[in-house]
DNA sequence: CCAAAAGTGTTTTAACTACACCCATGC
DNA sequence: GCATGGGTGTAGTTAAAACACTTTTGG
């Protein structure tokens, strides 16, 4: 984490920090056809400037999720998003001069969401494109390397991926995600066919507006399919 | 963890556990037809004679994963052994009285190596099988349903089930395996095709002995494909 | 009428499924 | 010779891949 936090510890004795256990997020993010990744930068400490993952402590009474999702909170005032632990990041050198054992985090925002809620908040935070992200604080690059890793597994096995959309989305916005996340080109006709006959969307009485081409007709997904396959699980080869 | 390494800590100053983050491994093994679970019994403190998972503290010079390693090591004699981080677990209320946040990993062992190696260890330890596990300490129980997922999701995209086979196996061997794994059953002749065109096996000179029915041909796998399929992904959609 | 994206249809190829059937061996 | 598991072959179905083509809309 990033240490901006830490100075909460002395304010109260209601609220206390673990010693030595933090936790970091990586906050997902796709706008227009580049998938982006949302980074804080370091208001103190020895790295002033450096760019990092949003990050904070654990605290007694608060489990590892609950955790994350408070952090999170703090930050982009977003509850209810789809959160999952990567794993814990536990190289002794991994910090300088101390300890600290990290529990991480990804996340999938809806910038639409994002933007509107997110906009009071005065932290210093910028969205990065997933292939241009500075050198980060600590091990967090390889936080981050592992979780590109994680989400590109994930995104093919559940129908996580339209977490990053807004509610209504047209087949090819969908299409995009998938080729940006996945780093491949789909085919339009093959693609259509494929997610369209597993029942997941659910065509909406709209269609797209304001583009100077023929107007797509807007999807949203239904959420008991999505449970279902969410569950079982299903197959994304393309 | 089981609290019963964590007098090794006023021995030596050199040696130093960490406050407050222990180590939790699922061990998987496959005898005959069923995936077994090897757990240890708890000698002292609160819970004596309850079964938990083998456990340990994270030690301050040393990464969780060589933690993992070292623990692993102590109780079986087992090295170079298939070993991964499922996640952390860091409920509040996990341990009872104190604060404990838990690395959980899970590991595959070849059952033919772990008799060999580890008739000389003195700690109680038996295996269980999958579905007769008794009533553990603390969160054991959940972390070996979470275990149980990782490894049926895991299994089925990389060829990682083969670390539960001793070296020298038959098709049907290893089609059992995925049977039990998954709790499935499979067709004899297209399993074979299946895992024969991908390559992985390796037939060998040799023959089963001393069965009573035809003696069926040993494989191995090749360790060069096995590291591109690891690499990669492969889809075992049974 | 042209650019640009939406949307449909078809043909080929490969893979999965469900069987039926023969082979080798010990008792 | 029969039970048991080892091993092969095939026909039918389904899905993936590649590509050509039509439709709608703004400028």
């Amino acid at each position: 984490m990033t240490f901006l936090s830490s100075k909460n510890n002395t304010k109260t004795n209601s609220i206390q920090d673990i010693d030595g256990i933090s936790i970091d997020c990586v906050i997902f993010g796709f706008n227009k056809e580049s998938l982006e990744v949302l980074l804080v930068q370091h208001a103190e400490g020895e790295s002033i400037g450096k760019w990092g993952l949003l990050g904070g402590w654990l605290r007694k009474e608060e489990s590892a999720d609950d955790a994350a999702q408070r952090i999170l909170y703090e930050l982009t005032s977003l509850d209810n998003i789809y959160l999952e632990q990567l794993k814990a990041f536990g190289d002794p050198n991994r910090v300088p001069e101390r300890r600290v054992v990290t529990i991480a985090y990804y996340t999938l925002v809806n910038r639409e969401d994002y933007n509107i809620k997110a906009s009071l908040t005065l932290k210093e935070a910028k969205w990065y494109k997933i292939n241009a992200i500075p050198n980060l604080i600590f091990d967090h690059n390889e936080i981050l390397d592992f979780s590109l890793m994680q989400l590109r597994n994930r995104v093919r096995q559940a129908p996580i991926g339209f977490n990053l959309l807004p509610e209504k989305f047209t087949l090819l916005q969908l299409m995009h995600l998938y080729e940006e996340i996945l780093g491949i080109t789909l085919d339009k006709s093959n693609f259509r066919r494929k997610i369209l006959q597993m029942k997941l969307l659910v065509p909406l009485d709209e269609k797209q507006q304001d583009v100077s081409h023929r107007a797509a007709q807007l999807y949203k997904f239904d959420p008991e399919i999505y449970e279902k396959l969410t569950q079982k699980g299903f197959n994304f080869e393309f």
